[in-house]
DNA sequence: CATGGTGATTGACAAAAGTCAATTCGTCGC
DNA sequence: GCGACGAATTGACTTTTGTCAATCACCATG
């Protein structure tokens, strides 16, 4: 890692570029470099996170429709993207959106959990650079072939290489072939060791998953298609961290569940902050179902998925409590 | 305060250009304004802590020096700034490093209690604006007439705006008259409620103070240089949120503190993260004092105090524990 | 309905920052 | 000791950003 020019000289730059604000031409001269130097520096600078610039994301929290959201299902805070065409590219910015907000919601000292999935490789692929200290990422729940640029292990390194932060793997398979082997993998001290970290967590960042042909559980082969559509007639209606969850937010009961190693709801129930992220309108379902499961206190999403989750729960529940 | 150009086109411009990384142009283009518009937008975006641009003041907490203060007297942080010209006006450089460090420290949700003297003047003078949530800051100590810039609660308040936090002030002078009249302003259940209030806090920053004829208790005619005379010969060495404390960090028994309303000494300590920044040099047995009294947890002052101070600590205490 | 004033907005110019090919520096192998 | 290689640095050029006086839009007032 380390660069050649002494990190010490870019620090410098930094500090008296952004701190004291001075021009970059007058950084040069009190260093004793050339200005193209200072320029740089001051790059690599923001790239290693010596330098932070953050915007705040109140501007997606602020508005009405996100605070109807708050009160109608308890949140604590909601993010939503319209779709008004703010974003240069408007698929990257519920992303965008949701690794800013995660940056400000990550103290130092955090241990941090995080799933995997689409969404959350995106998030870190647009999260910037932080000089955190003292965070761990923890993984939420055993290992998957990804479809995907990261694998589930490489994306929880790339969000605690981003933070500066130590990453912690999970040494086992998302699913196993039988229940027994699962059980028994389960009791290892090192994979207990992780599940019950869990709950110690700070907090969580994870997305809800779709039950249809071109999911994730699918395109990896966890899951076949006919063994889905049986499922699906138990009543799975989305994943959470690997399991699968029925309309109310619970956990099927069925095999595939229980061949699994991940965390359990209730200590992911206990970390105190938890982060979902849902960018796709047809996980429409799926999110209905982890609300109902109280899976997470912040969310990011779109403001039509916020508007159509609105009207559903005004529909069925007409007078508040 | 909300500026004519609804507050949220700002927000826009700066998401656009800082997070999205698009040019000022793009951004002018994407919004329909002048790019003009769009430079002045950013600015204010800055200005107000929309946009929030920090460097790490690691290069100053890591050097050797910093390493070996914190192991000697038991702190969790130390940043010194060196003689070495670093800064383009080496007084500033405290204070701005103070204040960098001080934002570094206080986390959303954050209740933190500040004292005043000069240096904690010049520290939000230098402080850039937050956009903080739920931080509250609170007064340490009565008030005093200042013969700086700010008035103590102008102080608190100045830092409170900073951060776009709440401002408490303490509703009371610094020194009373007659020790009845404290002890009664104390009970006073506004008051109570404040200085209970301080022990509950999340971190706290205040500077210790000198006792000689220029400094900030006589200046403001708290204390008269006979009086100063008197208490210097029963052993006052240093001042802590206006109380006069001994070699040993302790409270000195005297009138002058008993007419005092200020912070407890246990409910300061009790404070978890406490921020003590020094400037001067010649507050070397005040800062002695301090640490005896083990008044903070992080400090920010000059490589040459550190120096002095260990040197005179490895002296006093040749085998370490 | 003209009028003055305030504050936002912009066009045009100046200043600053970004970039990259050419050069220098340091180091290693021979 | 010498050449050769890669990394760091820089000068010179281009692009981007900052600034400010001039203009425009809006509103309250006579």
């Amino acid at each position: 890692m380390a660069y050649r020019p002494a990190e010490q000289i870019i620090h410098k730059a930094a500090w008296l570029y952004y701190t004291h604000g001075l021009r970059q031409d007058e950084v040069a001269q009190r260093l004793n470099i050339s200005r193209a130097s200072v320029a740089l520096y001051l790059r690599k600078a923001r790239e290693a996170g010596i330098v932070n610039i953050s915007t705040s994301t109140h501007l997606f929290s602020g508005e009405r429709l996100a605070r109807q959201m708050e009160d109608a299902f308890g949140l604590e805070t909601v993010w939503l993207v319209g779709e008004d065409a703010l974003s240069p590219s408007p698929a990257s910015e519920i992303p965008t959106l949701a690794a800013n907000v995660f940056l400000e919601m990550v103290e130092n000292g955090n241990q941090v959990c995080v799933a995997w999935g689409r969404t959350v490789y995106d998030i870190a692929d647009a999260m910037s650079y932080a000089d955190r200290e003292g965070v761990t990422v923890v993984e939420m729940c055993g290992n998957l072939g990804s479809p995907y640029a990261y694998r589930p292990d490489q994306c929880t390194m790339e969000i605690a290489r981003r933070l500066n932060a130590k990453g912690l793997n999970f040494y086992a398979p998302l699913v196993l072939s039988t229940e027994e082997l699962a059980r028994a993998l389960r009791e290892e001290p090192v994979i207990r060791e992780q599940l019950d970290g869990i709950s110690a967590c700070d907090m969580a960042l994870f997305t809800v998953g779709a039950l249809d042909a071109d999911s994730h559980v699918i395109k990896c082969g966890a899951l076949s298609l006919e063994e889905l559509e049986r499922l699906k007639t138990m009543g799975a209606t989305g994943v959470i961290a690997g399991q699968i969850i029925t309309a109310d937010g619970t956990l099927l009961d069925c095999d595939y569940n229980r061949r699994m190693i991940s965390a359990d709801f209730d200590a992911i129930r206990a970390i105190p902050r938890r982060l979902m992220v849902v960018q796709e309108d047809e996980k429409f379902e799926p999110l209905q179902a982890a609300i109902a499961g109280r899976f997470f206190t912040h969310l990011v999403t779109t403001s039509s998925m916020a508007t159509k989750l609105l009207k559903h729960h005004t529909a069925s529940e007409p007078t508040p409590a």
